[in-house]
DNA sequence: GTCTATAGACGGATAGAC
DNA sequence: GTCTATCCGTCTATAGAC
């Protein structure tokens, strides 16, 4: 795609016509989107440091100088994929306010995670890969977004707790054990393959594998079943 | 340490003066040994592509080409620290045959399994970090090594299950949560830290998280409290 | 066995034509 | 907005003196 007229449009014209800032304007959401997904790819397989440009511009088919034309540096465009990422934990993470039982809260906020960890795995791999190197890219998410999320989900299972609905258990260390045991699913899936001698695991085992987590979280909070 | 009149010591003589021999091969091993401990430390820290051997060599305090003369790639490296490191999980993995009672075993696996990510946090992640990458230097260790524990661990579990000792649940799930829930406290400690606002886990702090991890091990395989 | 110096490849980022 | 050519830094690995 050409510039063509509309080259020194900035200086002659604050106002472009319509159609040609819409197409414009396109172009670069559609762009963005493509190398966000392949960056996504690239850094989840490589990690930040093995992941270059180059490869990234490869797979997203278009020259390495026009990667940088939309993210200024490797790092911006690593930060972008995280905060993408964490939008889409954070819907997901919403599941929890459904409801006020907490067997129902609680197997819908697995189901849900294990959901993600199917649905976009790579992702996962990205997250995991950040914190275990020290999340240095990360710590303003970590501490203004999730942090306060987890505050207030201990408060809802420690009153589910106080009011007898479930086990005395540290609300905390649950939710880690959930995020851990759903997040295992994507983070480690070379390591499932290889154990299973499988290339990968089927919808129908991966719903088998859901139900069966969920059944073990619920009864590790030792809900009393709502009869 | 020079090499004086040895130098031609496999030419002329294949026996050398034992203490000489023993002298040399007792800075072969220490050497290997502390490069072995910082480049797993780079590598937790780093991944295997960000760490460079020039890092590894200064924290070792040796210069580069020491490091090359003990270990002739990057790569060969890595795969030293890898070794080293199921060799270390597999004597924590034994605690599982200490006893037939279901309870005592799998509560006694948990407990070295989070001793495990206190004692060596660093290794755990560049075992993680490795997986998700895709564990392309270690599938032979995955296949021929963890596998068949795995499954004789699998086969025990339904022995209890069958026996009425736990109630029904798919042992591998189990294993997996088991893995996932212990690491996860050595491979996000930085989240966790960042969640909790803590600098680290006192062992206090971490003694308490074991137990309830524990606890929830134990309630979600529904056994039967040995009364 | 130790260490300096450097070869050779590759990475991130930019200049500047179109 | 697109893309070629290129700068400059860093990385792995080795040569070769000591």
């Amino acid at each position: 795609m050409r510039v063509d007229e509309a080259t020194t449009e900035a200086v002659k014209d604050d106002v472009a016509p319509a159609p040609l800032r819409r197409r414009k304007a396109h172009i670069r959401e559609t762009n963005e989107a493509h190398l966000l997904a392949c960056a996504e790819a690239v850094f989840a397989e490589r990690g930040l440091e093995g992941a270059s440009t180059a490869m990234i511009a490869e797979r997203a088919g278009l020259p390495k100088a026009n990667l940088h034309y939309y993210f200024p540096t490797k790092l911006a465009l690593y930060r972008r994929v995280l905060e993408d990422l964490f939008d889409d934990w954070h819907r997901a993470a919403d599941t929890f306010e459904t409801s006020d039982d907490p067997v129902e809260a609680i197997s819908g906020y697995v189901r849900t995670k294990m959901e993600l960890s199917r649905r976009r795995p790579l992702g996962s791999k990205v997250w995991a890969s950040e914190i275990i190197h020290g999340a240095v890219h990360m710590q303003d998410i970590l501490t203004e977004r999730v942090k306060p999320w987890l505050e207030t989900r201990v408060v809802v299972i420690d009153q589910w707790v106080a009011r007898g609905l479930l086990a005395p258990i540290d609300a905390q260390t649950l939710l880690f054990m959930i995020w851990a045991t759903t997040q295992h699913y994507a983070d480690f899936d070379a390591q499932i393959r290889a154990l299973k001698g499988k290339r990968a695991l089927s919808q129908k085992a991966f719903d088998t594998a859901t139900e069966e987590v969920v059944k073990l979280v619920i009864r590790a909070c030792g809900a009393k079943s709502p009869s």
